[in-house]
DNA sequence: GACAGTAATGTTATTACATAACGGCCATGA
DNA sequence: TCATGGCCGTTATGTAATAACATTACTGTC
């Protein structure tokens, strides 16, 4: 299922994602940045981001459209699935990462509950992080 | 802050969202759905999506770019905000939306040890529910 | 009623995000 | 060799959301 190694589009894609270091990025510009690279289409991003999403090497923020390099180290693939923590700074736009198991029992407790069957599950939660509240 | 009456705009929007019952329906499909009743530019959907979001009346799901109809009491605008869990089926494409204290009190206390403020939290859950599971 | 102020609405155009459809290149292994 | 599959490129298009500006409807006041 895992594909091997990452294409030349990939890796550019990911490397510019953590470049960022923190901060989410969308496809348009990743593509501007990665145009002196030689990409030119958007279709270039979103393919590299589809391969490295399934890869869980990037995430795609819902709330923002856009995408972040992955900061865990995903020991996971469990059978509830993933259930990730987004801590978005509205502020300065800086996003923290966070996989909560605590988190993942109340969602499967609460999916038990309706008779529902998780396969992912995200947290996005907006707010303003500790430097940018110090002002 | 809030006021006082809904718009015809404001009124035509929740009210088809609500006989979608369940199913979250996009901006432009909204507008398709409203079109008999004089509506003819995204911007007025849109215009009342905001307006009624402010309201708690709907809500925005993140990961599908739709909007559903609220069926929560919210006895909420406390202090951590609002921290609301959305169980989506994949199959069939409904929503059940919960507001559930477990997982907002577990949100605040991740936000507290990360020393981020949060302002709204939403989990959105990707599965199957107990319908099409059972085929 | 006449008027000013404001909230709601309407219209056009544009930006931003994402995918469809098609074709080419090249490695590899039967 | 040549068929297969993975990766890559390009054009065109679909879908979601907002900017900018003009207009209409609903107040209260005199």
């Amino acid at each position: 299922m895992a594909k091997t190694k990452l294409g030349r589009n990939e890796s550019l894609v990911l490397e510019a994602l953590r470049d960022a270091s923190g901060a989410p990025r969308t496809a348009y510009q990743l593509l501007e940045t990665l145009r002196p690279d030689g990409l030119k289409a958007p279709l270039q991003v979103y393919r590299a981001l589809k391969s490295l999403s399934e890869r869980h090497l990037v995430h795609r923020l819902e709330s923002l459209n856009a995408y972040l390099a992955c900061s865990c180290t995903h020991e996971e693939s469990g059978e509830g699935g993933h259930a990730l923590v987004f801590a978005i700074c509205d502020a300065c736009g800086t996003v923290r990462e966070f996989a909560d198991p605590a988190l993942g029992e109340r969602v499967k407790a609460l999916s038990a509950e309706s008779a529902f069957t998780p396969r992912f599950a995200a947290t996005e939660i907006h707010g303003t992080c500790a430097d940018c509240r110090a002002g």
